[in-house]
DNA sequence: AAACCGGTTTCATTATTTGAAACTTGGTTT
DNA sequence: AAACCAAGTTTCAAATAATGAAACCGGTTT
């Protein structure tokens, strides 16, 4: 029998080996880690792979434009064909675009931080958002992850996935304490879940920074299929939970709204890219 | 003898057969490019792999985050994990978080649209970029690209390269004519590159659109690598070249600045990323 | 019910990846 | 200046993974 290592669950929860490709990608995460241009020999020492593998695998990914190359400083980098893809990546994806303007309106409405966020793997990856009173904060912010047991938007969205998902992602998390109030076991995060898909929104109760709290909701295909989460985050100096409930019916509102147009998105040519303008 | 299909020149210019990872990520581009969502067989009709190698490409991928699956829809499109890496990359980049709050400055001096590029193969990528009026326009701006031969950013950039790589990367020019001022010959463009390397700076004489234009910066290090390049642009009913001339010593400081910054970052730990905040 | 279509799996063949070891390069020490 | 060292690069036979023609599946259409 050959590979029975096929992801068997749903499609969510990396797969560390799929051949050289997957190999290959492991290495290019591995770099971004790092948070700064790294040298070979840095990588090669965190790295599994042995010296001429790794060798290559920079190599290839260097050529393939996804790593880049300081000659200088002799160091590595995430390369610039990510930004390319990753803008693709943000125009295509159903829910970025569609929730953008409802998003905004949202942020009026209530006056604070909006978030909209989406699972990759088993982290939350903040995808857009909205401060409270400055317009929009750029690009850097978009693409940032976090913790998903511990933040409203991770809880509600674990709260909907399939039973085979919702399994493998629940095991991936830390559960690394960060206040008095987070959840530290997987049990504790299944009560939670349990209690979220019966109210149909949860909450950040401090749990992930002293002072920090939101309400959070899912939005939800028609099936069922989680697509992202919406919050709103506010700071215990300002307001309390239950200030923070009203927000519920809005957020259940701008989740519709997002949902319906997310759905009825038949991409029949809804926009023929031409040279790109200056 | 075995492999010499190794990229002889510069690290620029993509090479379009390393091995399986190229391949894969051939693959990837090909759904980028499509700015839609896509299904398999679509991929498959453009496509020049056999049916099933393909399949199990994009199953990799999907597998690996780098393409996202929409099972409602049975589409496919570029993946989370993209956005997460490019924020990486937008982060690491020495340039991009270098050259923002001078981007802004020089915004805010000039009152016209600002841009920041870098070379990404043979086209222009946009880093970052300050409208006229408007504070930030958001990611989806970054991420652009836009052809080389006819912007001003392209020109001075591929102006101050290296002869092995300003070869190829001319070469790779599509000379597409946009207006009646577009450059539409390598020779002629050849030309204009020797007038900007005379000068240290260049124009786009409406070479793109027709009543837009723009005065251009390279950024170089002191060893006169190629970093990226700046640029200020306009409409001939505002303004004219002369107009744009006179930003040239603006730009130049500007650049400078950024080459000085950008250079003397040797990153020692300069931000230890914590677990993400919200 | 037969043909069709998009998507998925099989499996022998083929090509690529792999990594221990050897080598090169540039800088440092004896 | 010879010996040394560390970082990066290349070699090459063995091990592994990629390949794609063909067959298969579960729906839908004729």
């Amino acid at each position: 029998m050959p590979k029975l290592a096929r992801d068997e669950g749903g499609q969510m929860g990396r797969v560390t080996g799929d051949g050289t490709v997957g190999k290959a990608l492991e290495v290019l995460d591995q770099v971004a880690a790092f948070g700064r241009p790294v040298r070979f020999g840095e990588l090669l020492s965190q790295s599994d792979f042995p010296k001429p593998t790794l060798y290559r695998f920079v190599q290839t990914l260097t050529n393939q434009g996804m790593l880049a190359y300081d000659p200088e400083r002799q160091t590595y980098s995430p390369g610039l064909r990510l930004v390319r893809l990753a803008h693709a990546a943000w125009d295509q994806s159903t829910l970025a675009p569609v929730a953008r303007p409802h998003i905004d309106a949202l942020s009026n409405a209530v006056g604070e931080t909006v978030h909209l966020a989406q699972l990759d793997a088993a982290q939350v990856l903040y995808i857009d958002k909205r401060n409270a009173g400055k317009p929009v904060e750029m690009y850097s912010q978009a693409g940032k992850v976090g913790p998903a047991y511990c933040t409203g938007v991770g809880k509600v969205m674990m709260a909907f996935l399939d039973d085979a998902t919702a399994k493998t992602v629940i095991e991936q998390q830390s559960f690394h304490v960060f206040t008095e109030h987070t959840l530290d076991s997987a049990d504790a995060l299944r009560a939670e879940l349990s209690d979220i898909r019966q109210n149909g929104y949860g909450f950040d109760r401090e749990e992930h920074e002293p002072g920090i709290i939101c309400v959070a909701m899912p939005i939800l295909t028609d099936t069922g299929r989680v697509l992202g989460a919406l919050s709103v985050t506010s700071t215990t100096s300002r307001t309390n939970l239950a200030g923070l409930e009203a927000y519920v019916p809005i957020l259940r509102e701008t989740a519709a709204k997002i949902t319906r147009e997310a759905q009825n998105w038949s991409f029949p040519d809804y926009h023929t890219k031409e040279a790109t303008r200056i």
